[in-house]
RNA sequence: GGUCCCAUAGCUCAAUUGGAUUAGAGCGUCUCGCUACGGACGAGAAGGUUGAGGGUUCAAGUCCUUCUGGGACCUCCA
């Protein structure tokens, strides 16, 4: 059910009914045609532009055009009381009480899944993808929370998402992170001093990882790094995985499908997949010239393959060994997206931190090498989330340093307050969470806003010993409606276009928006009775109009579904 | 030197995938409304050359281009 996609069809199939009319030679000529909601100063409930599309094919004037669709389309469609032409020649449309009955019912009806567009789409999301070092620290949280809720999306608008986490536990920093802890477990078994190493890990963190380690390998004597190597990964390996996957429940988030590099190293499928480009032309053996940057002296020009990312719009070409000859940890990569392409999701989709964006073209250009173009990989960039304590930069102890780990961060703010705070903002511009401010429960926390609208919503039917969930049919009610119902009804409809969009767009961010405007008019309708008598829904313990209450019943659908989207909790009490 | 993101009210941000003589919210400022259906709210006012210039379009905050300012990144790391 969605209002704007209906009657756009219903427009241009009376426009192509009438051709002869609006001299229309060419359908395509009106695929621009939309309708949608007008500003709210007109007081109309849909608007089209269809009169200035088919006027700038014909070259002729708009206002003209639209005097001769109105007339057609109040006599073949009979779902509005009243066309206006407005502007430049924008067509403004009220619904019937007739079609607004229908459209309260059959949304009634739709219920959970009112909103949802039916795509019929697979999707992989890749996300998070913290390396297992250690635990989760709230730098990683905007795009966890960003790929879960776009996945529930996605999900919610009729897709089918794999939620997938790739776990970088191959390379120089696995080794150093496994010798690091091999190093903490040297302090504490024998007193020996963890050295000043700069490509050691010295986080806090690590002793934790250390013990936990020694405790479960009580067998081992740890007098030998080299011996004790495998063992030793597997298990700070194990342990750490373990941290991220619990930090990753207490925010609430999922993944399908947690997949290892080391693995898909081990099976080979990089080998593969470069031995494909390399036959594509795609890969060749060459030179690169020593990278630029503080560390070059180790550098070799060695012969090596490489990657012809600049053929796919990358700025150069791109290494895929390293001087050992070795496979790059983008080489890896390579591989591990050839195994997301074998799986034939019509979409990939990567979530990243700001400072991955340079790698978003070399990945990229590997997707489309790998897919002839076929596949796109979308990757979506969170920007940086700044970290404040009542308006000041919020600083750790010194004994965490620079990390903040993230259950921290939840154990001051709850899950609900992070996970609307940290998608009230567009993903590409940077972000400031203040939490102190998220707890407040007043109107500048837009969680507690919306929340507080279900709960007065879940009071009125208490009062009205109502159960919200049953619905009654409207035919027999006669359709009266206010100004501030007429208001509410606009932008309920507007809800699957919204999701539309989001979806589209993968812009989640729309979502709460999206709920905290709807909520502003129903507190405002709320406020009105104590005003004006008039405006009070309920009278003499019974409600005034039935309408109203459906109107209420679908506005906690839509909290309902949205926010399942956003996975923040929705108390009937507050 | 290069790539990408951002610039909208005093502050923090939206803006229906290019729409409407009047660009919207919240905070802050000023004014007003409560023993209610839950005031944890609401109503109103003031506040703007959408960073600057040029272009495309019937229509530009939105697209293209140049410039200015802020941020992220620029290993064969992960």
């Amino acid at each position: 059910m969605n209002l704007f996609d209906l009657y756009t069809n219903k427009i241009k199939k009376k426009i192509i009914k009438n051709k002869s009319i609006f001299n229309l030679k060419n359908q395509n000529d009106i695929k621009n045609i939309v309708v949608e909601t007008p500003p709210d100063k007109f007081n109309f409930d849909l608007s089209s532009n269809a009169a200035m599309i088919l006027a700038k094919n014909i070259n002729k004037n708009p206002r003209v055009i639209a005097e001769q669709l109105k007339e057609i389309l109040l006599k073949e469609i009979k779902d509005f009381s009243s066309i206006e032409i407005a502007g430049p020649g924008f067509l403004n449309f009220k619904i019937n009480n007739n079609t607004w009955q229908k459209t309260i019912d059959s949304i009634l009806k739709s219920n959970k899944s009112y909103g949802s567009n039916k795509l019929k789409k697979s999707f992989n999301i890749e996300f998070v993808s913290a390396n297992p070092t250690g635990p989760m620290h709230v730098g990683h949280c905007r795009g966890a929370i960003f790929g879960d809720v776009l996945s529930n999306l996605l999900i919610f608008n009729g897709g089918k998402v794999t939620k997938e986490f790739y776990i970088n536990d191959y390379g120089n920093q696995i080794e150093n992170f496994v010798k690091s802890v091999y190093l903490r477990i040297r302090e504490i078994k024998f007193k020996e001093n963890f050295p000043d190493n700069k490509s050691l890990y010295n986080g806090e963190y690590i002793k934790d990882i250390a013990n936990a380690v020694l405790n479960k390998l009580k067998k081992i004597k740890f007098d030998s790094y080299e011996k004790d190597f495998e063992i030793l990964k597997k298990e700070s390996l194990n342990y750490s995985l373990n941290l991220i996957k619990s930090d990753l429940k207490l925010l609430g988030v999922k993944h399908d499908l947690f997949f290892s590099e080391t693995k898909m190293v081990k099976n080979k499928s990089v080998d593969k997949i470069i031995k494909i480009l390399k036959k594509n032309n795609f890969v060749f053996e060459g030179f690169l010239e020593a990278p630029r940057g503080d560390d070059s002296s180790s550098w070799k020009k060695t012969k090596r393959l490489i990657f012809k990312s600049s053929s796919f719009g990358d700025d150069t070409d791109r290494a895929l060994q390293k001087n050992d000859g070795t496979w790059t940890y983008f080489a890896n990569d390579i591989g591990y997206h050839s195994t997301k392409l074998n799986k034939k999701y019509d979409s990939l989709i990567n979530i990243l931190g700001a400072d991955h964006i340079g790698y978003i073209k070399r990945i990229s250009a590997a997707v489309s090498a790998m897919s002839n173009n076929k596949i796109n990989l979308t990757c979506k960039v969170c920007q940086l989330v700044k970290f404040l304590k009542n308006g000041e930069p919020f600083k750790m102890s010194k004994r965490s340093g620079d990390f903040f780990p993230l259950n921290k961060l939840l154990k001051e703010v709850n899950k609900d307050s992070i996970r609307f705070m940290m998608l009230y903002r567009s993903n590409d511009v940077e972000l400031e969470f203040d939490f102190k401010k998220v707890l407040e429960k007043n109107k500048d926390n837009p969680v507690f806003y919306v929340q507080y609208c279900y709960a007065r919503i879940n009071s009125i039917f208490r009062t009205l010993k109502i159960d919200p969930s049953k619905k009654t049919s409207l035919s027999s009610v006669d359709f009266k409606i206010n100004n501030f119902e007429q208001k509410l009804l606009k932008k309920i409809i507007e809800w699957p276009k919204v999701v539309e969009v989001a979806s589209n767009k993968k812009e989640p961010h729309r979502i709460p928006f999206y709920l905290y405007e709807l909520s502003t008019l129903f507190h405002s309708y709320w406020s009105k009775g104590n005003e004006d008598p008039n405006y009070k829904f309920i009278k003499n313990g019974n409600i005034a109009n039935k309408v109203t209450l459906k109107i209420f019943q679908i506005i906690s659908i839509i909290l309902e579904n949205g926010m399942f989207i956003l996975g923040v909790s929705l108390p009937k009490k507050m």
